[in-house]
DNA sequence: CTAAACCCTTGACCATGGTCAAGAGTCAAG
DNA sequence: CTTGACTCTTGACCATGGTCAAGGGTTTAG
């Protein structure tokens, strides 16, 4: 009875469709991502439409480098309509700031790294490599 | 007996000089970043003054984004003579190459915020929340 | 001598984002 | 009806870099 009915989806037809695991769903169910779908009489997941969508969400924004946490958080006030687009843009302004934050951390620790690979002669005796010199010393225990 | 040689520091000592925890030295050393010390008939840890030295450069190459892994292959380098600077400058390259290739990631994804950011009102219907939209679009599930 | 402060080992636990296995029930095709 | 593919739950396990607790022995100051 109208297998290929979207309303009528099991877990592994989403899988496939959204490209992730079955286990993955799974575990976004329990974390809150995902609502909790009917089930058949059977006890089998019975989704609808868009979760595959839903799940397409929660990959771009992992790709963006929200956490799960974060994208739980989005989730939410996406179906919240009256607190909804302001806070969403607070979100991703909030995130765009730790980019910002860690892309500075990292130029930082790239410099030092560029530092010390120019000032060392790639060769030679080990008591003089600017490398190891910078992150200890002498290497005795 | 000569309580303040530092061939006679307990681990302790070690901890408190080093600023790290106890813990984390017992760790370091079932990983393999540190030597196995000699130990005290009563079993306590005795270490001689390098030590404090040696954790000094794992925390600092922790700094710069080496991980466990990578100091342990570091250390081990820093005590051959045969195959030493070269090897060192070689793996301080790849981690800038790392470090490089992260940068631009996030710069990737800073790009994607902004654009998203810049776009959204702030306000009005959460249909038309631009951020939402490229994240997955409508919300039915 | 006693008590506090220290040390020992073994093994569990934290967060993150899942993955896998066991054992049992369900569904669809032939 | 049987077989194979699918699904269910519970719970263990992966890497990373530690942290903490239990239950015991040691050392040192007063």
């Amino acid at each position: 009875m109208d297998i290929q009915n979207p309303r009528h989806i099991t877990i592994g037809a989403v899988a496939r469709q959204a490209g992730v695991g079955i286990d993955t769903i799974r575990y976004y169910e329990r974390e809150g991502l995902l609502p909790e779908p009917v089930r058949r009489a059977s006890g089998y997941r019975d989704y609808g439409a868009g979760i595959v969508e839903r799940l397409r969400f929660i990959r771009r924004a992992k790709d963006l480098g929200f956490t799960l946490q974060e994208i739980r958080e989005l989730l939410a006030l996406s179906t919240d309509r009256e607190r909804g687009v302001k806070s969403v843009k607070q979100r991703a302004e909030a995130r765009l700031g730790e980019v910002e934050q860690r892309i500075r951390e990292l130029q930082r620790v790239k410099r030092g790294l560029k530092q010390l690979i120019d000032a060392c002669p790639g060769h030679g005796a080990l008591e003089h490599c600017p490398i190891l010199r910078a992150l200890g010393g002498e290497d005795k225990v």
